[in-house]
DNA sequence: AAAGGATCCAACCGCAAGAGT
DNA sequence: AACTCTTGCGGTTGGATCCTT
């Protein structure tokens, strides 16, 4: 899985992370802590960037890493922490203990934002998502007055987001005009 | 069994913020 | 204040694996 392996003009590998490299930055942080990442390939005798060093332990080698599939807890401290802080996945794993913010993110687009859509809630605002159905109910439920020729015409709006802000207005503004 | 579309996730990239000079 | 360097974050990509036809 991941990408093939490259190495760039500069000889920095690029690309999955094998056992021996694996190894290598475990052992130099296990002897010298994680410090400074720009100098530890060079000391550590890896032909990688600080960068993905970095990445790599703190995605996967770090010990504390909880692996394996999330918990229907996990998940759902996730979808409330989302709900608060939006895509701030640092800050979401700074509450899941041995959760990285890449493992969370990764989950949220792959499991949870597809559970979410399926249920009918918007993944990003956690609304409910009303398609033009549910729209042209609330909206005659809003306002017995509402007339058919006036729902059509707001029908002809595709962009559900616009819907659903015209929803909103109207609901919160009796007073506009419907002509 | 084979093809190809869908899914998953490790790893990369670009940018911003913070630290140091 | 301005610049450079380093680190951390969020978004995206690429390819292995799974699933469906």
């Amino acid at each position: 899985m991941g990408r093939s392996p490259i190495s760039d003009k500069n000889g920095i590998k690029k690309g999955p992370w094998t056992p021996e490299e694996d190894m290598k930055l475990t052992q130099y942080i296990q002897m010298h802590g994680p410090g400074n990442w720009r100098s530890l390939p060079k000391n550590a005798g890896l032909e990688r960037c600080g960068k993905s060093c970095r990445l790599r332990w703190t995605n996967y080698l770090r010990p504390d890493i909880k692996r394996g599939r999330f918990s229907f807890e996990e998940e759902e401290t996730i979808i409330q922490l989302h709900s608060v802080l939006g895509n701030k996945w640092s800050a979401i794993a700074a509450k899941l203990p041995g959760r990285t913010d890449n493992e969370i993110k990764n989950y949220w687009n792959t499991h949870i934002r597809k559970r979410l859509l399926g249920k009918g809630i918007d993944p990003v605002t956690h609304a409910p998502h009303l398609n033009l159905f549910d729209l042209s109910s609330s909206l005659i439920n809003l306002h017995d007055q509402f007339n058919l020729s006036n729902l059509f015409r707001l029908q002809t709006l595709v962009n559900p987001e616009a819907l659903r802000l015209a929803a909103t207005l109207l609901a919160s503004n009796p007073e506009i005009p419907r002509t």
